[in-house]
RNA sequence: GUGGUUGUAGCUCAGUUGGUUAGAGCGCUGGAUUGUGAUUCCAGAGGUCGCCGGUUCGAACCCGGUCUUCCACCCCA
């Protein structure tokens, strides 16, 4: 049988590894930095804690799993017959891998809200997983980076989290823009233009804006049933980019005013960031439970205008996520890093610092049985002493063994032969510089 | 979920109208060099041509199905 991984699933290789660690260990240190505490969730939810929270699509994009045992035989004959899937599914599958790291948190605070002292602020950083059709910047399975602060309606968590975004992108050197909204403007958007219940088809089409331009805009509202007058004014706050321009559009709606004096607070809250932060009426974001301010991150594109990706982070702040677990309603706000885009994109533009690479202080090579027994004692030593070390498990030829350090990527060997079993003085050779000295043992290993 | 695209050595890719033994570069193994890698030279190994089926005297090549890759939608990190 020829070994597969199933579609938008991948394996790691070491150096792989290593570069993915530095950029979860820059997230988690900030996260760190700015007092958010780390938990864990199962992979695994009940289906009915995912269900209904993102949507219609979102639903669909839910990896199910199949029940134990006779998962079959307790279904319904005449579901099962009609071959109707949604009405056989909750009849074989109660649980699904989680979608995203916030539902499962919303549950999380809910359940030990007795134990939890608010605001709470939490991260994670984990793998989810969704059933889509993969593409580039795009799989099955991935990693998302959570920080969420729940228990607060302060602005001052919207200010930090835009600070927390700025940081992380500047510690990896990766300029990128910052866009806000408000889910406010937009319901006000929509209340103004007279269609109060079309706030998502609204916002789905003006989303486009940058894809299809003006005419496709107005071509997709038309078709989605807003008439030509709403269809003008919608227009009108298209082009605007400058949140003051969008005030007086929306004086008449109280939840528009709302939303833009919450931005207002919030851009002068944030102080001098290293990225430019923008307001962008047409940031919409799909998420089903956001209410409040909406946060987006993207490469930015007058530095790197050869670079097609997505969003590599984004956030915002959700009203009623816990209230929908029967818990007491809590606000939220949070943002999440897109670990594997950030990981493509850094890869693309060469941005990995060089020595992400074996950690590895030492490798011992021995060119005779006595010299390795002399070597796997010195090995000790240094171990002990706190130096990365390790050894070639057999005495072999130098050729080979200098081969297999190169391509480990050790930074120094130590050739141990007769001559320094015998005077504890080794030969260590710099694999960089090609050169090499002889050190005594005390000064090889040094003390602590 | 819709439409398209891709698959040949470990990797990147050639492969003529369907015709003998499917090639190259890099990598790998061994040697030149029995105490010196990354450079040089020589030699060698490595393939169910994604998988299943069909057409044909004959298929890497044509046809059907399937899996996979990537792309555009949809949606999203």
């Amino acid at each position: 049988m020829k070994p597969s991984l199933p579609k938008g699933t991948r394996d790691f290789l070491p150096h792989e590894v290593r570069r993915r660690n530095y950029i979860f260990d820059t997230i988690r240190s900030s996260f760190h930095r700015y007092g958010y505490q780390p938990i864990e969730t199962p992979v695994m939810e009940n289906l009915s804690t995912l269900t209904g929270k993102y949507g219609e699509e979102g639903d669909r994009l839910l990896f199910k799993v199949l029940n134990n045992g006779d998962f079959l035989g307790k279904a319904d004959d005449q579901d099962l017959a009609s071959k109707d899937s949604n009405a056989v599914l909750p009849q074989i599958s109660k649980r699904g891998l989680r979608y995203d790291l916030t539902v499962p948190f919303a549950r999380y605070v809910v359940m030990h809200q007795n134990e939890l002292a608010f605001p709470f602020k939490r991260y994670a950083i984990a793998p989810v997983w969704r059933a889509d059709r993969p593409q580039k910047g795009r799989y099955n399975e991935f990693y998302q980076c959570d920080a969420d602060v729940v228990g607060s309606d302060s602005l001052l968590y919207e200010a930090e989290l835009t600070q927390l975004l700025d940081e992380v992108f500047s510690a990896l050197n990766l300029g990128v823009v910052i866009r806000l909204n408000s889910r406010k403007i937009l319901a006000g958007l929509a209340e103004i233009a007279g269609h109060e219940d079309r706030m998502l088809d609204i916002t789905i089409a003006i989303d486009k804006l940058d894809k299809i331009g003006e005419e496709g805009v107005k071509k997709e509202l038309l078709e989605r049933g807003v008439d030509a007058e709403a269809v003008s004014t919608i227009m009108q706050f298209l082009a605007t980019d400058d949140l003051e321009a969008v005030a007086p559009l929306l004086e008449r709606s109280e939840i528009g005013m709302q939303g833009v004096r919450e931005l207002r607070e919030i851009l002068t809250t944030i102080g001098f960031l290293v990225n430019r932060v923008e307001f962008d009426v047409t940031l919409a974001r799909g998420l089903d439970y956001y209410t409040g301010c909406i946060y987006e991150v993207a490469v930015d594109p007058e530095e790197y205008p050869d670079v097609v990706m997505g969003s590599i982070a984004g956030g915002g702040r959700y009203a009623d996520l816990t209230g929908i677990f029967g818990g007491r309603d809590l606000p939220g706000v949070g943002i999440s890093f897109g670990a594997e885009r950030i990981y493509d994109v850094l890869e693309e533009l060469n941005l990995f610092p060089k020595d992400t690479n074996d950690d590895l202080d030492y490798l011992l090579l021995c060119l005779d049985d006595e010299s390795l027994a002399h070597g796997f004692d010195l090995l000790r030593d240094l171990r002990r002493q706190g130096h990365n070390t390790d050894i070639y498990p057999t005495a072999a030829k130098l050729g080979k063994m200098m081969k297999y350090a190169d391509q480990r990527g050790a930074p120094r060997v130590v050739i141990i032969g007769s001559r320094e079993a015998a005077s504890g003085e080794y030969t260590v050779k710099d694999m960089r510089t090609g050169e090499q000295e002889v050190v005594e043992r005390l000064r090889l290993v040094g003390t602590t």
